[in-house]
DNA sequence: ATTTATGCAAATCGTTTGCAAACCT
DNA sequence: AGGTTTGCAAACGATTTGCATAAAT
């Protein structure tokens, strides 16, 4: 996913390896909480991958952590802005990754319904500002105050074909 | 039948009333199974509100139906084309709404995170179309095969505001 | 008569929570 | 010490399922 960077990382970008750390150990505290060995394990691996993650699959890569630390934890994370939970089916887990806020990198997702995974996606800032202008629009028409959109692909992955 | 219902339904909109049964009884068919009493009050409520509903919502306007019978039913449904389900959040319960096949009328949806409801708004075609063919080229880069796609505004609805 | 649908109650499964021990400051 | 976090096990709640009865073909 990280598209490597040419030369010197833009100064402005709060998102480079460590650096997250110290903007995710800014979220937490303002938000009233500590930056815990559990909650920075859990920011490590999402951070090492560049899809949404499970708690399952959280915990097969941090083998000692315990399930309820993870979700009790993400959820803290979650309500501190420092990650985002993806919602895909009912019965299935939910996935968890970094927020934009820390990345950076606004996307949406590609769900595939066959395997279950999650892929980021983009498109070009002009469509991105067109939906964004007439999502206001129909927000604004509606009296609907917007937190947030979600714009996913649902379907087959290139893995699952 | 022929004579004009009390409150006058709009006449334009192709898919009216009692047509609804006739295409959903075929849909059903086509999929090997049968139009019940069951499923038809099913789709009977769902066509009579304007808002996707939940298993407890759609209970309470049918004091006799089982709640098994609600689940087992909407799940046939939507295997057969006829409902839609919408997931909003891992620990709320899934919404329910007619397909776009079956009212013509593609849409999107505001989710209130507040109060839980789900309420629906369109764009205009253009940006319908322009949305269509980036998500096209997204898909076809990636090579994921696309089955559905999802736009919806999170936030307060005006009710919650 | 055979197949399919229904209703009830029990089971499932992701997620949450109570509680006592471990941790941090 | 005083408050927080952790791990374990039990609880929760939405959804699913087994089974016996009712309905449809």
């Amino acid at each position: 996913m990280a598209s490597p960077s040419p030369s010197q990382p833009r100064v402005t970008l709060p998102a480079v390896a460590s650096e997250i750390h110290t903007a995710v150990a800014d979220l937490v505290a303002r938000d009233g909480q500590r930056y815990t060995p559990v909650r920075r394990a859990l920011v490590e691996e999402l951070e090492d991958t560049d899809q949404p993650l499970t708690i399952p699959e959280l915990l097969t890569r941090r083998p000692g952590m315990a399930q309820s630390s993870a979700y009790r934890n993400l959820s803290v994370l979650e309500s501190a802005g420092v990650v985002t939970r993806i919602v895909v089916g009912a019965d299935e887990h939910a996935r968890y990754e970094l927020s934009e806020d820390l990345t950076e990198h606004h996307h949406h997702h590609l769900i595939c319904e066959q395997c279950g995974t999650v892929d980021d996606f983009t498109v070009p800032p002009e469509v991105e500002d067109l939906v964004d202008r007439a999502l206001g629009r129909a927000a604004r028409r509606n009296r609907f105050l917007v937190t947030s959109h979600r714009l996913d692909l649902v379907g087959i992955c290139a893995r699952c074909r």
